[in-house]
DNA sequence: TTTCAATGTTGCATAATGCAACACTGAGCG
DNA sequence: CGCTCAGTGTTGCATTATGCAACATTGAAA
């Protein structure tokens, strides 16, 4: 009985994280906030990862090198990542600019509002909870 | 104090599903088990709303209904779907065939143990508070 | 019965992606 | 100290998912 209930829970959750991607994918064709999803992503990767270069992003994203190198030139382009000029060593090292971190700090405060407004009613506590779940389902497919 | 570490748990709930949308697109690219993501879903809502035509999904998933015209098309040509035959109405009413009831069986199975695997450890309460939290996340976007 | 709005389809364009071939460069070896 | 090669990045070409707009179809209501 118990074993039921936790396969439909878990059935539960696949199908509900199926609609969460659903829906993100088509809210980001649609609006490009400050943002494109794939620009967030990146600005976020690059700034939470020190000495990071376009082939790590593109195992961490499994994603093919030249979409990541094509992706990489967009973001310069827009002036929001440069190649890090005083590093040495193999490829090349990424940093956002200014303009960079200001741009996902917008985007993310953006997002976040988004967020608030459905989370509206949960308490503290449950939003917490909420998040750390979240946050351990991640890590174990980071192993 | 309250609020600032909320703000913080909320935009961990927003990164987090940003993680959990990425990686889903992406192992939707790579593998496409006995379904694709698209197809998956597809089948899925048409399996849960009776009476469902082209146009309800393309709503649904906030896409163009020449985008679902081909889909549906696919799925067809795939024998996973069929225009209800006795239905009479606007528009025309889509519903699996068995195949399609039984692919979409074995897909199901398949990501349920992907997830299985990753909420190795989890109790089986904690598992069926968070498809909750998922669950009351998703209805608050329904609205 | 006729008309029209709702639904579905198709031609054309765009964006994201993969693959494969090529170019560049630093690390380590002789 | 220079050479070679593996690691990294870029580019040409193809594919897929998507949107838009024009067109086709069809049932609902006058």
């Amino acid at each position: 009985m118990g074993t039921d209930q936790r396969d439909a829970d878990i059935q539960a959750v696949y199908n509900h994280m199926q609609v969460i991607t659903r829906r993100a994918n088509a809210r980001s064709r649609h609006l490009a906030e400050p943002l494109t999803f794939v620009e967030h992503s990146l600005l976020r990767f690059i700034a939470d990862t020190p000495g990071v270069r376009a082939i790590d992003i593109a195992e961490a994203f499994s994603l093919n090198r030249s979409t990541v190198s094509r992706q990489v030139a967009t973001l310069i382009e827009l002036g929001l990542a440069n190649y890090d000029e005083t590093d040495a060593g193999r490829g090349r090292v990424l940093v956002l600019t200014d303009h960079g971190h200001q741009q996902l700090a917008t985007s993310a405060q953006v997002h976040r509002e988004v967020v608030t407004d459905r989370l509206t009613g949960w308490s503290n506590a449950e939003i917490a909870s909420f998040a750390a779940a979240l946050i351990r389902y991640n890590d174990a497919d980071s192993k």
